[in-house]
DNA sequence: TAGCAGTAATAGAAGATGTCTATCACGCTG
DNA sequence: CAGCGTGATAGACATCTTCTATTACTGCTA
């Protein structure tokens, strides 16, 4: 696959530069001049040049400079050489901003349903720019591809596995009770209490979803019993209870898109309530850092603002709780 | 017109060399002795061009090289460039053997149609992969154009006003003497002695024709009369002296064609006979130099061999005189 | 014809740049 | 915890590049 030979090469950006500016003025000092150094400077050079090449570029006396026959093609070469190069400086240049470009984000699918429709249009219009590629898998699987380098951040809930990361905190997103219309659970107004739940029948994602661990830890803490039957994601979940199966807890991020699908009664708990914490985050020492702390703040300007279709049975939170947050550190 | 700034080039392509080695091996210490340099250099290198370029190319903890998103771009540019530069070097190679490519030759208009024939097809058979150029005007325009380096060469006859340049002799071109088929001159037999052209009506070339000067300067000696009228291409004062008007010289190079359009009594010339010394020539110091004696004796090889279709008047010459020349000095 | 103004090439000293060896700091692995 | 791997760092040494001053040559001009 490699192109270029193992040895260094033997002539330099700077000998070529020399040769073309030499070609163009069809004289020594002049381009000597022009490039800044003196003219037995780019004479050596362009001697060293012409013996690494073994061939003569110009042909020159006293009194004139001519350029070679064979020097035309190589000094045609040279220039796309020159070319080539300018535009790596340029295109470094450019992506000297890391907001241009391609950034490959991974989103965990309790969010990216949710999140996704009002960041996206965010991002885009806040970096013109920037092309954002969104892969949606399980935080493990996102963790390897950040890992392995393919994925320059990903948008996740922080668990104790999400380690060896820096992160910006986009939202806490708390957790809400949702039951079927039925559910006697569902039917009071009031905050509701760990005990509430206790021995409840609580349906719960499938296994390697970050929310059904969290849930899981809560509905232990509250005693409360999970049946067999796992669901593959939150609209499935979310029928399921609507149905009358059982009851489970929603993140409030779901909860308008999910209660607009199905009969839903909702009912945010007492503090402390269970929530969890949506953070993007990305490789220790990326160099995309000071990006992705702008792209971070973008994605916490467009989270969805509160809107809880479902009645007052569920309490107005912060419009932005994460602003309270600090700051990532490092 | 000028690409490159006029500013020296921020890195190099040993930069780039390393940086595309580290980006395939994903390793510094292997990129490293792939390059034959120790591994603190390569660092101290690329960590120098991540600084020039203002970008992170590689991200890079103790145990592990990942390509920068911004890298990907950059290094495949990267290749580009080095691409470029070893493709610089391959046509150097090539074009380092000077019998490759173009070359551009000058002729003066009375050698071009009696010698093209079979000189190029000469040197298409001798060096394929070289094309020849020819250009066709008198000795002023051509030594012109050598100077100026439109030129690579040019077949001409060597004069006192081709100065400055280098030459291989490529033949011996006697005059002979030309009359109409009912000339009293052209009748005899015997070589021509200078007292027979004495008041004898005498037709030359236009001005300009080196041929026509040295026709001239014999004329004076031989005290023959110009006419007024002059042809304006040898094929025309051939067709003039067929007719009657007048006597000429002809160069003998050019006597088989002419004498098998025109009907001319053809005479050579008592020695000291009068002759053109055929030569290439090129600027001095040509990096062509030794191509084009190459050429040179290519040329002289397929002179066409004495071919003179009008019976016994002419005598031949030795078939390659110039061989016996002097070698060109420098 | 001598001298001047222009060219590129050359020589030698000074400076910048690249490279080396030796070492450190860190993470993984037994 | 020791040992091996990584890349980064430090300081000495080479090499390369550049500089100034000069030479050699040409063409022009007084």
């Amino acid at each position: 696959m490699s192109i270029t030979l193992p040895t260094s090469h033997p002539f330099s950006l700077r000998q070529l530069q020399y040769a073309v500016a030499v070609a163009e003025l069809l004289s020594f000092r002049k381009a000597a001049e022009r490039c800044f150094v003196s003219q037995p400077s780019l004479s050596a050079q362009l001697q060293q040049l012409e013996d690494t090449l073994g061939i003569r570029l110009f042909e020159r006396n006293q009194r004139r400079v001519l350029v070679t026959t064979a020097g035309r093609e190589l000094l045609a070469r040279a220039e796309r050489v020159l070319r080539e190069a300018d535009d790596l400086l340029a295109a470094a240049k450019r992506a000297g901003d890391p907001l241009t470009g391609l950034l490959r984000i991974g989103v965990i699918p309790t969010v990216s349903p949710y999140l996704l429709p009002s960041c996206s249009t965010a991002l885009r219009a806040a970096y013109g720019r920037l092309t954002t590629v969104w892969v949606e898998d399980k935080t493990a699987v996102l963790l390897r591809g950040l890992e392995q380098g393919s994925l320059d951040a990903a948008l996740l809930a922080l668990t104790a596995d999400v380690r060896d990361v820096e992160h910006e905190t986009v939202a806490i997103d708390p957790f809400v009770l949702a039951t079927g219309p039925a559910d006697p659970l569902g039917a009071r107004d009031a905050e509701v209490r760990l005990a509430e739940l206790r021995d409840a029948q609580v349906l719960l994602l499938d296994d390697g979803h970050c929310f059904r661990e969290q849930a899981l830890a809560f509905c232990a803490t509250a005693k409360a019993r999970e049946l067999e039957f796992r669901a593959t994601s939150l609209p499935t979940l979310a029928q399921m209870v609507a149905s009358g199966m059982g009851v489970t807890l929603l993140p409030h991020l779901a909860v308008a898109t999910e209660a607009a699908r199905a009969q839903l009664l909702l009912r945010r708990f007492a503090k402390p309530a269970p929530h969890r914490t949506l953070a993007l985050v990305w490789r220790k020492g990326s160099p995309l850092a000071t990006a992705l702390r702008q792209v971070a703040q973008t994605i916490r300007d467009a989270y969805p603002s509160d809107s809880l279709p479902t009645g007052p049975q569920v309490a107005k939170h912060s419009q932005s709780p994460a602003r309270k947050q600090p700051r990532a550190r490092r």
